[in-house]
DNA sequence: TAAAATGGTTTGAATTTCAAAGTTTTGTTG
DNA sequence: CAACAAAACTTTGAAATTCAAACCATTTTA
């Protein structure tokens, strides 16, 4: 085992076993501070200005109906969230971000941000193609691997 | 906003959000399907060939004794670590992987392998060393602000 | 040697999650 | 068009994970 190989194992093993877990004590500071690292991931996959069916919001957070149902209630409570039904189709139920939540949802998007400025900033833009293209292998190699498994679900 | 910033940010945010669900997708084809993804991370922790007591062991893993406990008694139940207590000091209890539990790490370990097989395999030297730094950022970065966090514990 | 500190365990409660059962609304079919 | 099936959710009951706080031994210290 090469010298960079075994750096680049080191280095994705502890960026992915304390990511969550940073992003959450980051959580802490906030000024949202009744809101636990698994809402903000309901907030975040809702979005910005526009309103969602449950389905759709639980299938991105492969989580399912009945969980996300437990999470809006929760949201719904601390009024980060709306939640009405469709006029079109009455089972239909529609969630969207209040003012509330769509603060938090831009609070948020700075930890990233802050990540991301703080990673490129010591970086070309060659030298930031080549990053790029790295975690798009990534990326695509977990895709790959992921929908395999679900084939099977 | 530039493409390129974009384009990273979001493969950044969608990989540290999807990575913790794949790898526990990806643990349940495995040989050891009584574990949880929590329990994997503990015997990771622990490690091969040392016996290592709970204190160090639940600050590694930054949870406190008392889950640890908790996760060592399932994990003995299950026959994948040994628990005893220190001649020197009878205070201080001493766990180690059993051979099931040396297994199950060593299973694992392939998957980050894995992993990072497939990342690399594109890239030539200077691109690698480039991904490297890149991530050496982003992790000294996390590594100041989580421990400016944890003064404040 | 009594009190304090250290290293763990136990307990009770909260959160998160899922599967399965139940409800309401819409679509389909004979 | 009546009845049955399907779709979109909600509710319920149970399991897993976690923590703080109380508790129990053992060791250290004053």
């Amino acid at each position: 085992m090469n010298n960079l190989y075994g750096t680049l194992n080191e280095l994705l093993v502890k960026l992915f076993n304390d990511i969550l877990q940073i992003e959450e004590h980051s959580l802490k500071d906030d000024r949202f501070q009744d809101l636990s690292i698994t809402e903000i991931h309901v907030i975040e996959a809702i979005g910005i200005g526009q309103e969602r069916n449950m389905s759709s919001v639980a299938r991105d957070l492969d989580i399912t109906i009945g969980t996300l149902t437990i999470a809006i209630n929760n949201l719904l409570r601390k009024q980060y969230v709306n939640r009405t039904r469709s006029d079109e189709d009455r089972r239909i139920v529609l969630i969207s971000l209040t003012e509330k939540g769509e603060s938090a949802y831009r609070q948020h998007s700075q930890f990233h941000d802050e990540m991301i400025k703080t990673t490129i900033s010591k970086l070309s833009e060659d030298e930031m193609k080549v990053l790029i293209s790295a975690l798009e292998n990534i990326n695509s190699y977990f895709k790959e691997k992921y929908k395999l498994k679900r084939k099977y679900k």
